[in-house]
DNA sequence: GTCTATACTTGGATAGAC
DNA sequence: GTCTATCCAAGTATAGAC
């Protein structure tokens, strides 16, 4: 944000300097998912954004530092776009389906893949772990908002606490894409969310206070 | 195992050659562990064995091989030792029990990491997706048999599929070891398993037949 | 079987012309 | 801001001495 600024007119947004910045991170993108971290040199992400080797440098100083920006952009894109329909949704089912429809896109697009390889590769550069972690903290509290909100009107609510269910929910979603990738089939992590639904409504048709004799009361 | 072979006397285990193959395979797991994927090369794998780069060639022909040879010997000793404790279990309880105990050594010793490594690392190198999928193979098929086996004497039988439970279990494994090397951290994971011990153990108490009402025969 | 030496390739990063 | 040219470090892999 401290670098040159819009010079053309007035609110230039077209400037070359972004469109370029623009490019590698969005050829970055791409590199995380063809050929993963390991893969993914300046030389290869400046082949794919059509421009010098040199410019990775420029505009980011590092590849590392592009692959984070990367990392924020498609985060950032998809966290609005999961607030955006998870947020509609009041029950566990509506919650189920909205997060299945975005997660498709998502496995399609290749961008939990992103987060995925910058989670591992995060070995192998000193400092990068801690970096990766601060981005994925806004999705752990995203997840576990969304559903405490949904937990508290199902009768399962009192067995189990949102933030663990909110972190077996997140490392549901990598472990899902990691297998997905793996298998260049994204269908079994899709029928989980049929399935999911499936139990879902049953607990939503029952209600927060329909716990069957037995199994009410005794979360710990 | 067509190579060179014993020659000191009868049933010569401890040949030169077998010690370093060995040695070399052990300091790939350590490789895989500390620097991941991307960092596990040639170089860093041979010092962590006390010898020379080019016995990693020698060996293994590639340092992709080497890998793929420490996947091997991690996966088949970590199968056997879940083999022996989940086979004894008969019900969820104990099955979730006996899988804890297990992967808390497997977190610590960094067991699972290897395997998730390697199947990031694999998008990199073109025809290791496959290999690494073959070796995952046989964990696939042994959690579908543990999970098929501990489900049938439960109420959710019925709702639930063994191999979509395997599917999400396999995963779930996965996505909690990236956490958990992520944050350098595997008490979120443990706590999984002990919230999951809970709500089996009021499954079990219930028994097979003991489906509430309304929650019977809905299973799709 | 193991070592040294080396050829070759790729990648990160910088300097300087335009 | 972008390019060419280049340096340097690190990696894979092989040849050949021991």
């Amino acid at each position: 944000m401290a670098r040159s600024g819009a010079r053309r007119t007035v609110g230039a947004v077209g400037t070359k300097s972004t469109e370029t910045r623009a490019a590698l991170v969005e050829a970055a993108i791409d590199a995380l998912q063809d050929v993963g971290f390991a893969g993914a040199s300046a030389r290869d992400i400046a082949r794919r954004a059509d421009c010098n080797q040199s410019l990775v440098f420029y505009h980011f100083g590092s590849v590392t530092d592009l692959l984070l920006a990367a990392l924020d952009d498609v985060s950032a894109r998809r966290l609005t776009a999961y607030q955006d329909v998870v947020g509609a949704a009041g029950t566990l089912v509506e919650l189920i389906d909205s997060s299945r429809a975005i997660f498709e896109q998502d496995l399609d697009a290749g961008h939990v893949a992103v987060l995925v390889e910058m989670i591992t590769g995060a070995q192998s550069v000193p400092g990068l772990g801690a970096q990766v972690s601060a981005r994925l903290a806004p999705w752990r509290e995203f997840a576990e908002t969304a559903i405490g909100g949904a937990l508290a009107r199902s009768p399962v609510a009192a067995l189990v606490p949102a933030h663990e269910v909110a972190h077996a929910v997140v490392a549901g979603f990598l472990g899902l894409e990691l297998l997905a990738t793996l298998d260049g089939d994204r269908s079994a992590a899709l029928a989980l969310f049929d399935r999911a639904r499936t139990i879902a409504s049953l607990l939503d048709l029952l209600g927060p206070a329909a716990l069957p004799a037995g199994l009410a009361g005794r979360s710990s």
